[in-house]
DNA sequence: TATAGAGATTCCAGCAACTGGAAGGTCAAT
DNA sequence: ATTGACCTTCCAGTTGCTGGAATCTCTATA
């Protein structure tokens, strides 16, 4: 399978497949025009990395995953401190911007959103209300 | 004040503050022998970015909410249509991440997490179960 | 007065994870 | 022979900083 035939199967950008080779996540092998040639394994691989990536895993997670994917005598606490590692970073990044949400729900009830100069969500930024949100 | 008092007083590191000067969001003046000297309008220009960038807006949302609030004319409509627009980001991003936080912990808690190589977390990745979260 | 140390400057490079574009090679069909 | 779709590599840009190197400048002390 040529490049575009992977994409549209795996829908991923092409060039996005191209970047996990450089970066090393797959290693398709080359026709003798040097086309990149992708066998099933390859495809398998480009689905694990996808789906993983829109469950937010890092690209060195997706790495970590596979190469324990990979290993047969892996111990699933290995996978499973990955996931719990990034599940906590989730719900940090959760609670972070609920408080940013609270915060920006208040400001956009108040200002009344005219054509008047006078509003409440400069003059919050401007004099640092004491609802302040922690998005560090 | 020089560059290290406005970066403990701002609660900015001084990298920050420079970066912020080389993409023109501030413009202090420079003392005789070439150091920033910032003013107070300087530093409060400085505490708005820091407390817009803390709800999580851009540095160009910060540009414009600051020449907004530069601008004596403004209407607040204005300021209230970008914090909406952020803030509808910021819901979008909740929900994305709740998904996938769902899809997770789900994931996580059939794990048995020992020495066992089979590990439905490394399955789910490989085979696409239908639970799946959209973190486009 | 020499010197040490803190603090200032600029510039260059790198992070994550792509994405866009240029310049050019290859293939299949007309 | 040519067109158009596809492929290749390489370089640069995105966001918002951050680290480090090389080089001033200032202040205090021996």
């Amino acid at each position: 399978m040529n490049i575009k035939n992977v994409a549209d199967v795996s829908r991923l950008p092409a060039k996005t497949i191209r970047y996990y080779e450089d970066i090393g996540l797959i290693t398709p092998s080359r026709a003798a025009n040097g086309y990149r040639r992708f066998s099933q394994s390859d495809l398998h691989k480009l689905a694990f990395i996808g789906r993983a990536r829109n469950l937010g895993f890092t690209i060195e997670d997706c790495r970590m995953l596979l190469s324990l994917y990979d290993d047969q005598r892996r111990a699933s606490a290995d996978v499973k401190r990955v996931a719990k590692e990034h599940l906590r970073r989730i719900e940090q990044k959760i609670v972070e911007l609920e408080s940013i949400r609270r915060t920006l729900t208040g400001l956009v009830e108040t200002c009344h959103g005219d054509d008047r100069p006078d509003c409440p969500i400069l003059e919050d930024l401007s004099n640092g209300s004491e609802i302040v949100a922690d998005a560090s």
